[in-house]
DNA sequence: TTGAAAGCGCTAACAA
DNA sequence: TTGTTAGCGCTTTCAA
């Protein structure tokens, strides 16, 4: 045993030396190369099993100018994202699905200048084949800097400003905002309010438009505050549109986390929910149930948006043609928030 | 532009061309080596800005041997652990400080056997130069085929059975219990019940022997209920709680997402909190604060043990030998709920 | 269908 | 202090 975890790993040459055929032969064999004789296939897959082979993905990298890695990038201007379980749960397929193809997932940050230096540095080293795209705002620099090292990147959810740029696989914000703003008004709500996610973001601006699509003159600027997607932020929001308006007695919130801290302020504030004030959250995250009320929320397929990325990302590595952008239908889910 | 991102990428080659010196004199330089004359470390400052080259890791790593890749692997038999608020914040913080030393983070997942041989198969490709356990139950396999690699792994959070042998970081798990035990009795609670983590991680485990150091023989079987770490799973325990002891009056729970559950099931059954029953936590997540009331817990200094993991694990890549493990200390909280 | 051999870009040992 | 050179382990022509 010590014996065995201390000798050199085996390498090609090895396999060659076992199975009797040249190194070429192997490696032809090992990557699928049509020229190869059943016997060889054999002999090498054999010796493989035997010496305990496995490739040098360095060497092999070196040569053949590709990795089997992807970066996830993830802009974070408030570290707070990070809090958010949809971002738990891209990650988690993403990795499955890359996994699935024998690709490596390395996450990097880049919140501040230091860290998007760094995620340069490690693109231009070579290091990854792709890049996915999480929660990039309009006009990160780092969307530039990617066009100049000409690498292939997708995005989960559009980079605003970058739609024709950088395909990217998104659930339909506009539509499913017009889903739960109908529902309000369906439910005889007269004064609907909204908070926002950050309007750099597609989240933030394209459910907004939805509000709108509705609401029509209705939705004044009074009843429109701007949140960023965090608990806290939900919370400051909303007590900031009951002092604007006081009798608003319906809110179409842009994320279930923002939902939540709504819900809090309401509660301290002593309105019932949804007998005063119906709540209508976005995302049918991991907290949408688990709120008090459960919210009514705008259920976003994020597993598929993480699959299609993926596969969208493995395309292009491959040398696929830019890929089309895809966007996914949102379903309303009625619990008791509204 | 588009001509010079068509350029294939220089090399040390082209360095060495444009500052005049040998592919040698270049390496030594770009790796500190001492001796460098201050001309020539001036002339391969300069060529290296002029010609915008940037290091080929893949051919490095072919003869270093090393690559400036660690992988974090989540053992994660319940998929449900990644909407633990506490994976992200290790997440981030390790992935920000090894970011730091220029060594990219891998995320794995090792959920069942396919995920596990993927697992070995690429560190045995030397793909990367250490692990980051996470979550790691024991008996494990996969510690096992890792000490059979003979890769340096570091864990968060002991690895049961094998404490000698896998250096760790963690917070004082049992100590942090006797805190919050201790306190619900100062509180004047009479009839205290657990809700554990499983018993094959050192959080479920060491936390259950601080509830018994507290409450010693009153710390009866029927008090003691075993969940998973899951909002859902701490619903069900509490549920199961109230059926064997209606009379309880307080609960220390193993984990805030088990806890967020209790509350709800307390709050079904009629149960107001803290006035009927008191609820504690341990983590002091995110989940913490935005719960009804908020909870009271213990706190874990996640951000130290992703840190002190992180040193470690680089200490053991640069060759040290096995760093003691360390063990932080915990700190009560007091909200609302207890 | 196969083997031989030329690199991929870099580091490190050796000689100068 | 420097240049030269031999590989690291692999893929991929080129000939056979």
């Amino acid at each position: 045993m010590s014996v065995t975890s201390a000798r050199r790993r085996p390498t090609i040459h090895d396999v060659a030396r076992v199975s009797g055929v040249s190194r070429g032969t192997v490696s032809r064999a090992l990557n699928g190369d049509p020229y190869v004789s059943p016997a060889a296939l054999a002999a090498v897959r054999r010796a493989v099993t035997e010496t305990g082979y496995v490739v040098n993905r360095n060497a092999r990298s070196l040569v053949t100018q590709r990795n089997g890695t992807v970066v996830m990038v993830l802009s974070e201007p408030q570290e707070k994202l990070f809090e958010d379980p949809n971002f738990s749960l891209l990650l988690r397929v993403a990795t499955r699905r890359l996994a699935v193809k024998d690709v490596a997932l390395v996450m990097m940050v880049a919140g501040d200048d230091g860290d998007r230096e760094r995620v340069v540095r490690y693109l231009r080293g070579g290091h990854a084949d792709g890049v996915l795209l999480l929660s990039t705002h309009a006009g990160d620099p780092l969307v530039e800097e990617l066009e100049g090292l000409a690498i292939p990147a997708v995005a989960c959810g559009a980079v605003l400003g970058r739609e024709g740029i950088i395909p990217y696989a998104a659930a339909d914000d506009r539509e499913g905002a017009r889903q739960m703003t109908q529902y309000l008004v369906e439910q005889g709500r007269k004064k609907i309010a909204t908070i926002t996610g950050p309007l750099d973001t597609p989240g933030g601006l394209n459910r907004l438009e939805g509000f709108c699509d509705v609401l029509g003159r209705k939705a004044t600027k009074k009843l429109i505050v701007h949140g960023d997607y965090t608990r806290s932020g939900g919370e400051a929001a909303m007590a900031e549109l009951l002092s604007r308006a006081p009798d608003l007695d319906a809110v179409f919130v842009g994320s279930d986390l923002m939902a939540a801290g709504a819900l809090a302020t309401l509660r301290v504030n002593g309105r019932r929910v949804p007998e005063d004030v119906a709540i209508g959250g976005f995302d049918d995250s991991a907290v949408a149930s688990s709120t008090h009320p459960p919210l009514t929320t705008v259920r976003q397929p994020l597993e598929r948006v993480a699959e299609e990325t993926v596969r969208m990302l493995l395309e292009l590595v491959d040398g696929a043609t830019r890929p089309e952008s895809i966007v996914l239908a949102t379903e309303l889910v009625i619990r008791d928030s509204a």
